[in-house]
DNA sequence: GCGAAGGTGTAATAGGCATTACACCTGTAG
DNA sequence: CTACAGGTGTAATGCCTATTACACCTTCGC
């Protein structure tokens, strides 16, 4: 039989309908508590139909990670083509890159990960290859850029881009682990230790 | 009956001995994967040993992480109390921490208890009471004391021990998603950074 | 030795869940 | 209209494991 537009639509938002369902469940209480069971329930549709789509529980869980997982990558490219000078794009670098890291549903989704890097740190590996590394990567790219370029600095763009993507980073983790006791990790915050990385780099204009 | 001291002495070992292959299994398979069954056969004892010393699952998950857990406070202390020159007393905290995060059990444990959080929030807000915020505020003293005797410094203490922490913790982060893919933090990466944050903070002598 | 108190090992209990098997339904082509 | 192909819902299957119940044994005071 030919696929028709319709069947394969239909098919599309049963399996966005699966994945949405899974994540808000695996994000409540774990990937090993969630029954498919109840992921079902929630989305409509059947265990079937799940079965058919991920093939088994794993699979729906790779589905619903990679499927909202991305580097800043894109973020960084187009703040850096905005063409300001470094002090001010690397302020725009940290406030957009800290409220995609530490929106609650992007935590979660670190969570799960750490969760399940336990007993399978491929899964894990792979999810840092694709979100971490590669942001750090495009930071790099930038110091190593703007140093070409002539831009005075005092580091390496290695270094650099290790403690930049550094001071984001430890706030996802104290959020990761802390639930919000440590407070919430306000943008102010982030601005102030922004600059002290700006005056130690030097490039505060 | 009077408790004799010998047989404290084999409770206590036998508590010992489960809560190590606890760990031992918790680290390699995570909580929920790991049964009661195995701990015992790798223990030795039984199962009822379990349940009268740790009355159910849970309990000896919270033996296995608060029996190991230890903020940084009293190694703040300890090289705090040698007196070196504040930036030399900030280097050998920087390796030490460091060293203790990042090693292996206590990167593994971070992992346990993120894991748990997902459906425990309390747990890992307890874990992180007693471990990082405990280190920060012992930081946040040691800089405010400083301040306080006329050391000259550029931002305030609370931010300083915050960026400080960061410069650690997000290796922590690093390590515990990527099993190692990122390259092994080194010592010699961490003191780059802990010279950065020297000279920025003005703490450089 | 001896009796008891409590630790220890083993064998149920009981429930849960991933996965599979199967029967039904729906929409389509001829 | 009819037969069918594949999606869909439901009811097993089969295994696993936390927890409990119970019988045995070790140890210690006397």
């Amino acid at each position: 039989m030919i696929e028709t537009a319709t069947e394969t639509d239909r098919l599309d938002r049963r399996r966005q309908s699966i994945v949405e369902s899974a994540r808000a469940l695996f994000v409540e209480q774990g990937f090993e508590r969630t029954t498919l069971g109840h992921i079902v329930d929630r989305a409509g549709g059947s265990l079937a139909t799940v079965y058919k789509l991920f093939g088994n529980k794993e699979g729906l869980l790779d589905a619903v990670v990679f499927d909202q997982a991305g580097s800043g990558e894109s973020l960084i490219r187009e703040v850096a083509s905005e063409g300001a000078p470094p002090a001010e794009t690397l302020r725009r670098i940290a406030a957009k890159l800290h409220q995609r890291l530490l929106d609650p549903g992007e935590v979660a989704l670190v969570r799960i990960v750490i969760a399940r890097s336990i007993e399978d740190p491929t899964f894990a590996r792979r999810f840092f290859e694709t979100t971490a590394m590669c942001t750090r990567q495009a930071l790099q790219r930038i110091f190593g850029a703007w140093s070409e370029a002539g831009v005075a600095m005092e580091g390496d763009p290695e270094m650099l881009a290790e403690i930049f993507l550094g001071l984001i980073i430890s706030d996802l983790q104290t959020e990761a682990i802390s639930h919000g006791v440590a407070g919430k990790p306000s943008q102010e915050r982030l601005a102030l230790r922004t600059e002290f990385f700006l005056k130690g780099s030097g490039l505060l204009e």
